[in-house]
DNA sequence: TGCAGATATATCGATCTGATATATAGTCGC
DNA sequence: GCGACTATATATCAGATCGATATATCTGCA
């Protein structure tokens, strides 16, 4: 078997404690890992049967009412394939971030409408930091310390860089105080 | 004209100032908004095309010796385009850190290797600092401040997430005083 | 009863990565 | 003046991924 994609390890970790159906994959990746690492229907359905065909996952067929639905649970070939990636050094490092290519190019503008484009920088960030508070507000005590110390950590950054939206909105209202106030 | 992507925009924002070819503007962007913006080869050469499709930059042949080469140049209707898409607030902001993912699932692995995950974050991102930091240290004055503040900006992330890395590998430590020094 | 919203699976065009292929130009040592 | 190496330059392709959309069924509530 070739090399799995990372979003393959996001599913295999997922299911490790309890079986679920590529829905819930979803909803949790996107209360969870969605900060800094995402999943869409369009990888992890087809990554589900990749999974269950390679023998790392088994589905089981579980319909709610008249409703179809499939989870998935972990094999011990499985378990020990995630445990050869966490021993594995992480290769991706990606962002992707409009914001600071806008300011990159700032120059092309007027001077002053560059402040506008680090504030919404910065408000985008305090709104993603208040998700991840709530996150954070209702998880209640658990065993896996893990997922809670990432959580603290995407709230951590998020507030840095808040701040340091600020901290360039005054250094760049400094340099140029022509600007028009809102 | 449909919607541009903002891979478009990072080619008309390089090629503003002075003509550059497919091969430089891959060259300048892997200096300057790779940290928070990547391109490559699959992308700027059909969309030099698209935009040239567009009248939004013009190419011109400038062959070296017998290699042929074009250099594109930008036009009024694409700086008009640039500062559009400037005034717009940023869409995209992603971030993919396999180590962050790693860590998140890392109570599948035996206490006291968590660590080693950490660590490994901390390595690359200090490297990734050095590089800014010696592309900081060879750009002279310039009068456009902007890419400096951008570049500014990558160094002090680089360095928060480092020293976050850090805190963590104490906090992981003191939570499992059971690991093995390395 | 009806309807909004959640659950569930699937698909598709567009974007993007990373690798590879193909040439030519310049540079350095020997 | 040869060979090796690196830089310049363009192009392409498989596979990963996104974002949106389509299709159903179920649940709760007004």
């Amino acid at each position: 078997m070739e090399q799995l994609s990372p979003t393959a390890y996001v599913i295999l970790g997922l299911v490790r404690n309890e079986p679920r159906s590529g829905y819930e994959i979803k909803a949790v990746v996107d209360n969870s890992t969605r900060f800094f690492w995402a999943a869409s229907y369009g990888q992890i359905y087809p990554e589900l049967k990749n999974l269950a065909e390679a023998g790392l996952i088994v589905g089981s067929d579980s319909p709610t009412g008249g409703r179809r639905r499939t989870v998935y649970e972990i094999t011990a070939d499985g378990e020990e394939e995630l445990r050869a990636w966490l021993r594995q050094p992480p290769h991706t490092f990606e962002m992707r971030e409009e914001g600071l290519l806008k300011l990159f190019f700032a120059d092309a503008l007027p001077p002053g409408e560059a402040v506008a484009i680090v504030r919404a920088m910065r408000a985008h960030r305090l709104e993603v930091n208040a998700q991840l508070r709530s996150i954070e507000a209702l998880k209640g005590e658990i065993d896996d310390p893990y997922p809670m110390i990432v959580l603290r950590g995407g709230i951590e950054f998020t507030q840095w860089f808040a701040d340091w939206c600020e901290r360039m909105e005054e250094e760049i209202l400094a340099a140029a105080p022509k600007e028009r106030s809102s």
